[in-house]
DNA sequence: CCGGGAATGGCACTTTGCTGCCAGACTGGA
DNA sequence: TCCAGTCTGGCAGCAAAGTGCCATTCCCGG
């Protein structure tokens, strides 16, 4: 058990190191994978590296985040976005697990585990995730294919639904399917919030 | 008439120079008044010259221009806020009327008027719409002890209107009261559209 | 102490936004 | 061709937001 992400990445660095195969599962990536930049000089440790990551969907409408994944992928790792909720999570050559815990103010806790059969029930559990997550590519295809980008027009322009509709030449009930999508894909549970976090993201 | 901001510009630099009496009404001043920021030997002059400026309430929401429009106040300058639509119009000395016109693509042209009847026309308007403004001050005033800062909480928080109203203590009518006068502020006809602007504003 | 203006919040009502349901259109594969 | 899956949009019903009206309360100057 370690407390704070400084100390956790001085005691697992020879860990990361080392590692031929990297899973991981996080919310975000404020934590760590952006505080800590893939230097240059590991470029190639991240193509020989089997590396798996996992994030919700809100890291999509985050400029940095979508830089970095982009860097990821086209460096050999593989991306996914899961909608479900999942706690930080990071898999080490199945041999080592580290799990996030509540953070205790502005210090997080992370457990490092090595216990063979500890590791092996969080893999499998990863393992499901992962199975049942979608493809970076694809979901971004999704998203972008949605045509969000003209139904964060219409709604940040203020006018109703109807004449957004109209306008886009669609249906009421299909623009207001869009933009329940698009909400539900910002996280947000109202209008103001979906266009504070557009806004946000840079999607404006 | 002149085709541009740089061209008004050059044209125009010695009559400003020269003035003593400037008054501007603009909807915001992403136009020039930032793309020529007040230069440090230009605060003297700034104190000398009588100068007026109104503006949209809009203005209030964008950092820089809420920066500019302080230190402008501080050095002599009287602001004003006007609800009403007005067109980009600057007077020099009650003798010359700079006009801006509807913008052409990236262009905007503006027309110079010297014909003392049409000043003495402009400034007469421009006269009664000062008068029908607000004072900078107290119209900051007016929206700070608004409790706007709660209110964008509970807005961004994505909470419903009851929740929200019962969080602060108020009635569900005046909660909703405080949200529509916020969103007149913002100059927002949707929610959508109020979280956006809250959030360019950098009041989230 | 009193009167007037402003702020409040309850109530009723309209508008707007949200969603389930379903029928029809469209698409790709067997 | 047929079938299954997907997408669409109309309709209905409901939830949430927006607004006018008005009684009540509060505050402030007279």
């Amino acid at each position: 058990m370690v407390r704070g992400e400084a100390e956790l990445f001085e005691r697992t660095a020879h860990l990361f190191a080392a590692a031929t195969e990297v899973s991981c599962a996080a919310r975000d990536l404020h934590t760590w994978s952006v505080a800590h930049p893939t230097a240059p000089e590991r470029e190639q440790a991240v193509r020989d590296t089997n590396v798996r990551k996992m994030y919700l969907p809100g890291v999509l409408f985050d400029p940095a985040l979508a830089g970095h994944l982009r860097f990821m992928a086209t460096h050999g790792a593989r991306i996914r976005i899961t909608e479900r909720e999942i706690n930080e999570t990071i898999l080490l050559d199945r041999r080592i697990a580290i799990v996030a815990g509540d953070s205790v103010g502005e210090v997080r806790s992370y457990t490092v585990i090595s216990s063979p059969d500890l590791v092996q029930g969080i893999q499998s559990l990863f393992e499901a995730a992962w199975a049942g997550a979608t493809d970076l590519e694809s979901y971004q295809a999704r998203f972008t294919e949605l045509g969000a980008r003209e139904i964060l027009e219409q709604l940040a322009s203020g006018c109703k639904d109807e004449t957004a509709a109209r306008t886009l030449g669609v249906g009421l009930r299909t623009y207001r399917r869009r933009v329940a999508e698009l909400m539900e894909l910002l996280g947000a549970s109202s209008r103001f919030q979906a266009g504070a976090r557009a806004r946000e993201a840079g999607l404006l």
